[in-house]
RNA sequence: UGCGGGAUAGAGCAGGGGUAGCUCGUUGGGCUCAUAACCCAAAGGUCGGGUGUUCGAAUCACCCUCCCGCUACCA
C-alpha cells in the first residue's frame, strides 16, 4: 500500500435486495474486497470494510406488488439471506448495513440537501409516462410497445431488443404499462438533475489522474468521456414513494435515484459504524478509498460518485475501482430470473464446511481481465488435484509425521544443510511473492503463489526422504520436520486472506494462536517442544456424483425456466375490408447474401410472380444465405419500399415467431400446387 | 452504430520488441510418509487472420474476423 495512506476505507457494491447472493456476485466483488481487506488487517494496516443492502429503487417495488406484500418485507427478507450469506461465507465487513435505516435515509437527504443549497443540481420539467391505474410514474423498462423501427410489438421503453435500437418511452406506437396493463398517459413532472456535462472537464482531469486503474475500468471511463456527446446529465430525483424522500420544496411524491442514494450507503454505514470518527475514513486526505464491484457498476463509482463528492467538496475521491468482469456459469450468463446460478446460501448449505473450496475456485478463476467461467467439473478438478492433493496432502504428510516421529513434539533444527538453507531462502519469499501481486489486485496469482508453497514444501519433502532417513540419520531428520512445520506455519499465516477456514484449521492443527502477516518472516513460531494437535484432513475429495447432482439441478432449471411462453394477447379487431388491402404473394428466393456490417440482414432476390425484386430481411440468424435458394416464401407485395442499410427494401417476407423470439418461413404446404404469384387470403 | 475489454499448448491463464511461460490434464519414470496422494521428466503452441515498421514482432502501427460488455437501474 502506499506509504502515503495511513487508513483505507475498503467499500464492496451494496447487493440489490430483490434476490440472493450468487456465485458471479462473489467473483466480481465480494470475494476480492474480502481477501484484499484480510490481507490489510494481516499487515496490521487501518481498514475498515464496508457493505450493507441496497434497498430502493423501482424492481423491488414491482417485486413486492407481484407478491402482495410491502417493498419493506421484501427487502427484509433478502437482506437477511444476504446477511447470514455473506457471513457465513467468511465475507468479513466490518458492517453489513441497509439503505432502509434511519441513520442512511438521513446521510443521504443531508447530501442531496448540501448539493442543492450549493446550486449543484439543475431543475428540469420532462413528460413521463404515468400510470392512472396503479397510480405511478413508469419508468422506461416498465413499460412496452410496438417499436417505430421494426414493428416489433414488445418492444421496452428504453430499448427494442429486436432491432436493438436505442428508444424513448414516448416513441413507442400502442404503450402499455406492465404494471396493470393499462395505456399509461403523459404527464409533467419536475426532477433534479447532475449536470454531468458541465463536471466533464474536472470528472475528466479526475480520471485522467488515475491511468494505473485496471484497463477495463479506465478504458470504459475515457469512452464514456471522450465519445460522442460526453457526459449527459442525469436525473438524481424519480417519482416513486419508495425510497429516500427528496428533502426539498415541491418534491412531494419524489424520492433520491437509487444510484444516488446507494453510493452514500457507504458513507451512512461507516457513519453507522464509527459514529464519532467516521469523518477520518471520508474526509481526510491521509485516507484511501476503494471500491470493489463488478463492471456494470464501473459509470457510477467512477463517474456519478466522484461528481456527487467533487461537488459537495468534503469528501475524499475513490484512490481506486478495481472492478472485475463477469463470470459465466456453464458456459452461459447468470441470470436471475432464470435460476441460471449458484446461490451463495444453496452452496453453503449444500457443501457445508467448504467455504475454502468455492473461495479457491472463485480466486483462481477470478474474472479479473475478461469473463470467466465456472463449472463444476473445474470447482471438482481444482479441489481433488489441487487443494487436496497439494495443500491438503502436503499438511497431512506433515502432520503425520511429525506424530509418527515425536509424537506431535516440535523437534529442534540443528544443523541446516545446503538444500535446507535453499529451501528456507525460498520459504523467506513467499511473504512477498504473495503480498506485491495482492497489492495490485492481482488476486489469482497471489493465489496461485500461496499453492506454490505448497507445492515447495511437497517438493522439499520428496528431496529429503525423512521417511527413510530417520532409520540412518535420526539427527537429520530433526531439521527437516522442523522445517516441514514451518513451512506448515507459513501456510497457515499466508493462506488466511484467501482460505480463512482453513488456515484457522492450520493453527488449530500446529496448536497454536493465530499468527498475523508479519510474522511469516520468522523461524521462530513454533517453539520446540512444543506439542502440535492430531491429524484430521483439510479438504475432502469431491466425488463424480456431487457433481452430477449439481450438473442436474443446473439442467432442472433450465427446463423449468426455458419456455416462459408470453403469447401476445390478441390485436384490436379488424375488418376484412382492411386485410384485403394486404397483398401477399407466394415468391421464390432466387439469390441470397448477408448484408454486410449486420448481424441479421439478409438481401433476397425475389420472383414474386409479378416481378423479380429486392427485399432485406432480419432473418440472418436463422437462416443461412447457401440454405435458402430456391425456397418459397410468403411475400408483403404492396408494402411501401424502404431503404435498409441503403439498400432499397421492396416488400416483407412474412416469418413466423415463436415465444424465444424465433423465426421461420411461412410457406405453402403443397409446393407444386403454388406458382410464383399465388395470392394468399 | 459508436466505444471499451479480450483472442497465447487439450482446458484455464501469465507475459507486452531479442532462446514462448505457469497451473490442471495427458504420457513415461521415481517414491511409498501421505486423501491411488507426492516428486521428476517428456510430449503438446507458425501466440485469432492479414499487411506494415524493425537487424529482430506474441509484443508496436494499420486492416479484418470472432467472443464479451457498455451506450446510462440486474454483481
Amino acid at each position: 500500500m502506499p506509504n502515503s495512506f495511513k487508513r483505507t476505507l475498503v467499500t464492496a457494491a451494496l447487493p440489490y435486495a430483490n434476490g440472493p447472493v450468487h456465485i458471479g456476485h462473489l467473483a466480481g466483488c465480494y470475494l476480492p474486497a474480502d481477501i484484499y481487506v484480510r490481507y490489510l488487517r494481516s499487515i496490521g494496516s487501518d481498514v475498515k470494510f464496508i457493505c450493507g443492502s441496497d434497498e430502493h429503487g423501482v424492481p423491488i417495488t414491482i417485486k413486492a406488488k407481484k407478491e402482495g406484500i410491502t417493498p419493506q418485507q421484501v427487502v427484509d427478507k433478502y437482506h437477511k439471506i444476504m446477511g447470514d450469506a455473506f457471513n457465513e461465507f467468511g465475507i468479513s465487513f466490518d458492517i453489513y448495513s441497509r439503505t432502509s435505516n434511519k441513520t442512511h435515509h438521513q446521510t443521504a437527504s443531508d447530501f442531496f440537501k448540501t448539493l442543492y443549497d450549493k446550486g449543484g443540481f439543475t431543475e428540469q420539467v420532462t413528460e413521463q409516462y404515468y400510470d392512472e391505474e396503479a397510480k405511478q410514474f413508469l419508468a422506461d423498462r416498465y413499460i412496452t410497445g410496438t417499436c417505430p423501427k421494426c414493428a416489433n410489438p414488445n418492444a421496452y421503453g428504453d430499448q427494442c431488443e429486436k432491432c436493438g435500437s436505442t428508444l424513448n418511452a414516448t416513441d413507442l406506437i400502442d404503450a402499455r404499462s406492465t404494471l396493470s396493463g393499462s395505456k399509461p398517459v403523459l404527464k409533467q413532472t419536475k426532477n433534479w438533475f447532475l449536470p454531468l456535462d458541465k463536471l466533464q472537464p474536472k470528472i475528466k482531469a479526475y480520471i485522467d489522474l488515475h491511468s494505473n486503474w485496471k484497463p477495463n475500468v479506465y478504458g470504459q471511463c475515457k469512452s464514456w468521456i471522450e465519445s460522442g456527446d460526453g457526459l449527459q446529465p442525469r436525473a438524481m430525483t424519480r417519482d416513486l414513494d419508495w425510497g429516500v424522500k427528496v428533502p426539498v420544496a415541491g418534491a412531494d411524491g419524489k424520492v433520491l435515484y437509487v444510484w444516488f442514494d446507494a453510493p452514500i450507503g457507504y458513507i451512512s454505514a461507516t457513519k453507522e459504524l464509527l459514529p464519532n470518527n467516521w469523518k477520518d475514513y471520508w474526509q481526510n486526505k491521509e485516507s484511501r478509498l476503494i471500491h470493489f464491484i463488478g463492471k456494470d457498476n464501473i459509470v457510477f463509482h467512477c463517474i456519478i460518485f466522484p461528481a456527487m463528492l467533487m461537488e459537495h467538496g468534503e469528501f475524499v475521491l475513490p484512490d481506486n475501482v478495481p472492478a472485475n468482469e463477469f463470470l459465466n456459469l456453464e458456459g452461459e450468463k447468470i441470470s436471475t430470473s432464470r435460476n441460471w446460478a449458484v446461490w451463495l446460501h444453496e452452496y453453503l448449505q449444500e457443501f457445508k464446511g467448504q467455504q475454502d473450496v468455492l473461495r479457491y475456485m472463485l480466486c483462481s478463476n477470478a474474472p479479473e481481465t475478461k469473463d470467466n467461467d465456472f463449472t463444476w467439473k473445474d470447482l471438482q478438478t481444482k479441489n481433488n488435484s489441487e487443494l487436496v492433493a497439494i495443500l491438503g496432502n502436503f499438511v497431512n504428510r506433515t502432520v503425520v509425521l511429525t506424530h509418527k516421529f515425536y509424537n506431535g513434539k516440535v523437534p529442534a533444527a540443528e544443523k541446516f544443510s545446503k538444500e535446507d538453507m535453499i529451501v528456507l531462502e525460498e520459504l523467506a519469499k513467499f511473504p512477498s511473492k504473495i503480498s506485491e501481486p495482492l497489492e495490485h489486485f492481482k488476486f489469482r496469482e497471489a493465489i496461485s503463489e500461496l499453492m506454490n508453497l505448497a507445492r515447495l514444501g511437497n517438493k522439499y519433502l520428496a528431496d529429503t526422504e525423512p521417511w527413510k532417513l530417520i532409520k540412518t540419520d535420526e539427527e537429520r531428520v530433526k531439521t527437516i520436520m522442523n522445517i516441514a512445520l514451518q513451512i506448515t506455519t507459513n501456510l497457515a499465516i499466508l493462506s488466511e486472506p484467501f482460505l480463512p477456514f482453513t488456515s484457522k484449521k492450520l493453527f488449530s492443527f500446529l496448536n497454536i494462536n493465530p499468527l498475523t502477516w508479519l510474522f511469516a518472516k520468522k523461524t521462530n513460531n513454533l517453539p520446540t517442544n512444543h506439542v502440535i494437535g492430531k491429524e484430521e484432513l483439510l479438504f475432502a475429495k469431491i466425488e463424480d456424483e456431487q457433481i452430477q447432482l449439481q450438473l442436474q439441478k443446473l439442467e432442472n432449471s433450465k427446463k423449468e425456466n426455458t419456455p416462459a411462453p408470453s403469447i401476445p394477447p390478441q390485436k384490436v379487431e379488424t375488418t376484412f375490408d382492411e386485410f384485403s388491402k394486404m397483398d401477399i404473394r407466394v415468391g421464390t428466393i432466387l439469390e441470397a447474401e448477408r448484408v454486410p456490417k449486420t448481424d441479421k440482414l439478409l438481401k433476397l432476390k425475389i420472383d414474386t410472380g409479378i416481378d423479380v425484386r429486392t427485399v432485406v430481411s432480419g432473418i440472418a440468424e436463422w437462416y443461412k444465405p447457401e440454405d435458402i435458394i430456391g425456397v418459397q416464401v410468403s411475400i408483403l407485395a404492396n408494402l411501401a419500399p424502404r431503404k435498409i442499410k441503403g439498400i432499397e427494401s421492396q416488400g416483407m417476407i412474412l416469418m413466423a415467431e415463436n415465444t424465444q423470439g424465433e423465426l421461420s418461413f411461412v410457406v405453402p404446404t403443397k409446393k407444386d400446387k403454388t406458382n410464383n404469384g399465388s395470392i394468399v387470403k
